[in-house]
RNA sequence: GGGCGCUUAGCUCAGUUGGCUAGAGCACCUCGUUUACACCGAGGGGGUCGGGGGUUCGAGUCCCUCAGCGCCCACCA
C-alpha cells in the first residue's frame, strides 16, 4: 500500500509545490478561452497575514478551476515596494539602532531600504508558495521593476502634456512626524476633545469689536480676514471695516462670505488660508494673501512674534491663550469635541500646510469611470460596492501625488534654477541636476504616491501596449482584493485603466472583508490576537487553511477566523485521503478506468450524483460562489461517495468505476485542496507522467435515470429502517416484503446496510409496516418493544397531520391554485396525496395497538 | 450631516432573480472495538429567520418603520 494511514500534509507540501514549479504547471497553456488574475501585490518586505491567505485562496481556487475547465489561465504574482509603508517599517528598524532617517541622504536611504526589502523578499515568496498559489513565477513583477516605472513615467508625461497634471501651491495634508504629505483619502479623521474659544478682535477705528470663535487660536498669526455671513444683520455694517489682530496688531478686513454659518459660534470666523482648507477656498474667492505660520517641522515659523517662534503647535496654542487671557482678549472657553485628521501610521495630527506639489485633475478621469460603471462594464461582488465607488467618484477631489519620502519612484520632473515656474519632464532621475539649452535644471526630490504607479498594475504587468499577454489577458477576468482599498486602489486602477488603455481594467471585482479574530476584533500585534497563517499551515496543512478561509465566506463581509472551520477542512482532507486509500487497497489496478461502465443501480446513482455535483459546482464557481461550490463537493464526497457508495462497493465492487470516480473526484476537488489531491495523484501514479493540475474536468458515462432512481429509493428505505430500529431499540429484526421486485433485487444490500436479520418474501403481513416509503415492506418487531414503537408512531402521525393541514390550506386557497406556477401546484397535490396515503397507513397501523 | 452593511440553531455563518416542510461546520444527545478513515460510522435534538406594520396566493428573501451593532464618506470655524 502506497498511501500512509493518515494524511500528513507537512510531509508532502514542499515537494508538491516544487514539482509544480519544475513542471511549469502554472504557465498559461493553450485553451479556447482565457482567464486572467493579477495578484494585488503584497508588501514585499512583510509577512503574509490571514487576509492574504484568504485573498490568495480565492484567487487560486478561481485560477485552478478555470484551468480545469480547459481555459488558458494567467495568474500573475507580484510584490509591492509599498513606499511610505515600508519606509515607516525601516525607520522603526533604524530607531532600534538609535538612528533616524535624518542620518542619511535620500539616496542612501533608498539604497538601504532597497537592501532591507531584498533581504526579506525570499521569505515573502516562500510564504506564497506555502499557500499553494498557482502563480506563474515567470511573470513575477515587483512594483519598482522597469515596466511599472516606465508606465508611471509615460502616464505622468501624457497627463502633463494633456493638462491633467499640474503643479500648484495648495494646502496639503502634512504629517510633521513623518515629514511627508498625504492624499486626502489617506488621512484618518478622529473625534478629539478640544476647546472652542471666543476671542475679541477690536475694530481698528476703535468703534467696537468682533467676537470670533476658533478651535485653533495659534493660527491667528496667519489670519488675513474676518468673515461673516452677508445676510447676518449683526455684522452687516461692519463689512469693509478692519479689525486689529490681538498680539500682532496687524489690521485685516472684515469680509462677507456665505460659507459662514451665522448660527455657529459667534457668526464670525477668522480666516487663515495657509492652515485651513475652507479658509483657503475663501481666500481664493476674495483674493486674500496666504500667511504661513506653521512650518513643516510642526513648529511656529519666524513670521510669528517673539516668544511664540519655534513652539510646537500645542505649546503655541497654550501660549497664545495665556497671552490673550492676560491681555483681556479671551472672552469664553468651552469644551468642544470635533473631528481632526491624523496620520494613519503615527497618529500625529495632520497639519494642512501650503506646499507646491504635483496634482492630478481628477474630474475628467472620474467622469469617465462613472460612465463605465453605469454602463455595467464591470461586475462587482458585492454589488453595492459599485454604488459606493460611484459616490466616491462623484465627489473626488484633485489628487496630490507628491510624497516627501525616499522609498519610491522619483518624480521625473526638473525645475529651472533661475525660473522656478519652469518645469520640464525628463526621465534622467538618477541625476540630481541636468543641463538643457544652457539652463540648469534640478530634480524634484519627491517621489510618487505609491498608488499612482500601482494604478497601472493591471496592464503594466502585462506589458502594455504591444505584448501578447496584454492582448490576450486584458481586461483582467478577476480582481480580488480587500474592500478597504476600494477607494485608494480600485478606483484609481479603473480611472487610469480607462485613461491609458481605453478599457475598464477588469471584468469582475471581488472584494473580501476583513479577517478578524473569533471575537470579531481586528487582529493587531498590540492586542496579541494575530494568527499567523504559516503556523496554521504547520498545524493543519495548507489545504485545510484554504478550506477554513473560504467556508461560509461571502464578499464584502468581515469574517472571523474560526479554527473549527480549518479543522473541518483538515478532516475533509483526511476523509478524501482515506477514500483514496480504500480504493487503492481494494482494486488491482487503475488501468482501464476509461472503460468504466455502470453495472448496478448504485453505479448509476453515484454517477448521477457526480454529474449533478459537477454541474452545480460549475454554475456556482462561474458566479464566484466559492463556499457553496466547496460545500457541494464536500457533501458529494463525504455523504454520497464515502458513506454510501464505498460501503456498497464492499458488497458489489465495480473496480473500474471506482478508479474512474476517484480520478474525477481528485480533479473536481483539486482547486479546493490542491496539495492533497496532487499528493494522492502522484502517489497512485494515476497518470505517471502528469499532474492533477493539468487535468480538465471529467465527464463520466451516461447513466440510466430509472436505475439511479430505483437505487435512491432503496437508499431511502435503508435509512428508514435504520432510524426505525434505532428509535425502538430493536435488533435482529426481519424485514418482509411482498410484490416488490426492487426489494428482492437489493435484498442482500438492504439486509447488510440496514443491520437486519434477514430480508424475505412474506405474504402474512404480520408485523409493523414502515412509514415514509411507498414500498410494500414491514418489520417483524418483537412485541415487548411495541411501546417504544407506538411513541414514535404517534409523533409521526402528529407531524403528518400538521403537514396535511398545511397542504390542504394551501390547495383550498383558490388564489394559490390560480396564480402559482402550475408545476408548483402539481407538486403540492402530489405531496398531499403522498401524505394522505402515509397517514392512512400510520393510522391503520396505530389501530392495531390499543395502548 | 450623508451613504452602506449586519441582526437566521449554543457558537461562527450560508441561504442568486420571493416557492423553505429554513441549511452547513463546530458544539450537544444516543448507539457503535464492522481491517479506508475515531481527523470515524449510524441515528437524533435544537430556529415563531431582531421587534412592529405592509405588498403578495405565498416573505428569511420585496417595501415602510423602530431598536441594537458595525463600516465608509464629509470642511462646520
Amino acid at each position: 500500500m502506497k498511501l500512509a494511514k493518515s494524511y500528513q500534509p507537512a510531509l508532502y507540501e514542499t515537494d508538491i509545490y516544487a514539482l509544480w514549479e519544475r513542471n511549469e504547471a502554472f504557465k498559461p497553456k493553450t485553451g479556447h478561452e482565457s482567464f486572467s488574475v493579477v495578484v494585488p501585490p503584497p508588501n514585499a518586505n512583510g509577512n503574509l497575514h490571514l487576509g492574504h491567505a484568504l485573498s490568495f485562496s480565492l484567487q487560486d481556487i478561481a485560477a485552478r478551476y478555470h484551468r480545469a475547465k480547459g481555459e488558458r489561465v494567467l495568474f500573475l504574482p507580484g510584490a509591492d515596494h509599498a513606499g511610505f509603508e515600508t519606509q515607516v517599517v525601516y525607520e522603526r528598524e533604524l530607531e532600534k539602532q538609535g538612528k533616524s532617517r535624518f542620518d542619511y541622504s535620500r539616496e542612501q536611504l533608498y539604497d538601504n531600504i532597497y537592501n532591507f526589502v531584498a533581504a526579506n523578499r525570499n521569505n515573502f515568496e516562500e510564504q506564497i508558495r506555502r499557500l499553494g498559489a498557482s502563480v506563474d513565477w515567470s511573470h513575477y513583477t515587483f512594483t519598482l521593476d522597469d515596466p511599472i516605472v516606465k508606465q508611471a513615467y509615460e502616464t505622468f508625461h501624457t497627463m502633463w502634456n494633456e493638462g491633467l497634471i499640474y503643479r500648484g501651491e495648495r494646502l496639503v495634508n502634512f504629517c510633521t512626524f513623518h515629514g511627508t504629505a498625504f492624499a486626502d483619502i489617506e488621512v484618518v479623521y478622529q473625534e478629539d476633545n478640544g476647546f472652542l474659544w471666543q476671542i475679541r478682535y477690536p475694530l481698528t477705528d476703535g468703534s467696537g469689536e468682533v467676537l470670533v470663535a476658533t478651535t485653533r487660536p495659534e493660527t491667528m498669526f496667519g489670519d488675513v480676514a474676518i468673515a461673516v455671513n452677508p445676510a447676518d444683520d449683526r455684522y452687516k455694517n461692519l463689512v469693509g471695516k478692519t479689525v486689529r489682530l490681538p498680539l500682532t496688531n496687524r489690521d485685516v478686513p472684515i469680509i462677507a462670505d456665505s460659507y459662514v454659518d451665522p448660527k455657529f459660534g459667534t457668526g464670525a470666523v477668522k480666516i487663515t488660508p495657509a492652515h485651513d482648507p475652507n479658509d483657503f477656498e475663501i481666500g481664493l474667492r476674495h483674493d486674500l494673501p496666504r500667511v504661513s505660520v506653521i512650518g513643516f517641522d510642526g513648529r511656529l515659523t519666524h513670521d510669528t512674534p517673539e516668544g511664540f517662534r519655534n513652539l510646537t503647535v500645542q505649546e503655541a496654542r497654550e501660549a497664545v491663550i495665556k497671552a490673550l487671557t492676560q491681555q483681556g482678549f479671551l472672552v469664553d472657553t468651552q469644551d468642544y469635541a470635533h473631528t481632526v485628521g491624523h496620520c494613519y501610521k503615527c497618529n500625529t495630527v495632520i497639519e494642512p500646510l501650503l506646499k507646491e506639489q504635483w496634482f492630478i485633475n481628477m474630474r475628467p478621469l472620474a467622469n469617465r469611470a462613472i460612465e463605465s460603471l453605469r454602463a455595467g462594464d464591470m461586475n462587482f461582488l458585492p454589488k453595492n460596492k459599485q454604488h459606493q465607488l460611484e459616490t466616491y467618484l462623484e465627489n473626488v477631489k484633485d489628487w496630490n501625488i507628491s510624497r516627501q519620502i525616499a522609498w519610491g519612484i522619483p518624480i521625473p520632473a526638473f525645475q529651472n534654477d533661475e525660473d522656478p515656474g519652469d518645469w520640464i519632464f525628463d526621465e534622467r532621475v538618477d541625476q540630481e541636476v541636468i543641463t538643457l539649452n544652457n539652463r540648469v535644471y534640478r530634480r524634484d526630490p519627491d517621489v510618487f504616491d505609491t498608488w499612482f504607479s500601482s494604478s497601472s498594475w493591471p496592464y503594466a504587468t502585462l506589458g502594455y501596449p504591444d505584448s501578447n499577454d496584454y492582448k490576450e489577458f486584458y481586461p483582467l477576468s478577476l480582481m480580488e482584493t480587500g474592500f478597504d482599498i476600494l477607494m485608494p486602489w480600485v478606483s484609481r486602477m479603473l480611472m487610469m485603466g480607462l485613461y491609458v488603455t481605453g478599457k475598464a481594467p477588469f471584468k469582475t471585482v471581488y472584494l473580501h472583508g476583513l479577517v478578524t479574530d473569533d471575537q470579531g476584533q481586528k487582529m493587531s500585534k498590540s492586542k496579541g490576537n494575530v494568527i499567523n497563517p504559516m503556523e496554521v499551515i504547520d498545524a493543519f496543512g495548507s489545504d485545510a487553511l484554504r478550506i477554513g478561509m473560504i467556508t461560509g465566506q461571502t464578499p464584502g463581509n468581515n469574517q472571523p477566523y474560526i479554527a473549527a472551520k480549518v479543522i473541518s477542512g483538515r478532516n475533509f482532507c483526511n476523509k478524501l485521503w482515506n477514500v483514496a486509500r480504500y480504493i487503492e487497497s481494494g482494486i488491482e489496478s487503475f488501468e482501464g478506468r476509461e472503460d468504466a461502465k455502470p453495472n448496478s443501480g448504485a453505479d448509476h446513482w453515484i454517477l448521477n450524483r457526480y454529474t449533478q455535483t459537477l454541474s452545480d459546482v460549475t454554475g456556482l464557481m462561474n458566479d464566484y460562489r466559492f463556499s457553496e461550490a466547496y460545500e457541494r463537493i464536500y457533501h458529494f464526497i463525504w455523504d454520497d461517495f464515502a458513506d454510501w457508495y464505498i460501503e456498497l462497493s464492499k458488497l458489489q465492487p465495480n473496480q473500474k468505476l471506482l478508479a474512474a470516480l476517484l480520478e474525477a473526484i481528485l480533479i473536481l476537488t483539486h482547486p479546493f485542496a490542491p496539495f492533497l489531491t496532487e499528493t494522492i495523484w502522484q502517489t497512485l501514479e494515476l497518470k505517471s507522467d502528469s499532474l492533477v493540475s493539468d487535468q480538465t474536468f471529467t465527464r463520466l458515462v451516461e447513466v440510466d435515470d430509472r436505475q439511479a432512481r430505483e437505487f435512491a429509493s432503496i437508499k431511502d428505505l435503508i435509512t428508514i429502517v435504520r432510524s426505525t430500529l434505532k428509535a425502538i431499540g430493536a435488533k435482529d429484526v426481519n424485514l418482509y416484503y411482498r410484490d416488490e421486485p426492487i426489494v428482492e433485487k437489493y435484498a442482500t444490500l438492504i439486509q447488510k446496510l440496514g443491520n437486519l436479520k434477514s430480508v424475505q418474501l412474506n405474504d402474512s403481513e404480520k408485523g409493523t409496516s414502515l412509514s415514509g416509503t411507498s414500498l410494500n415492506v414491514w418489520l417483524d418487531i418483537d412485541q415487548n418493544l411495541i411501546e417504544n414503537y407506538i411513541l414514535t408512531l404517534d409523533a409521526k402521525i402528529q407531524a403528518l397531520q400538521a403537514d396535511l393541514k398545511h397542504l390542504r390550506d394551501r390547495l383550498n386557497n383558490k388564489a394559490y391554485v390560480d396564480k402559482a406556477p402550475t408545476q408548483l401546484v402539481e407538486e403540492s397535490r402530489n405531496q398531499l396525496i403522498e401524505a394522505e396515503k402515509t397517514l392512512e397507513a400510520h393510522l391503520l397501523e396505530r389501530q392495531r395497538y390499543k395502548i
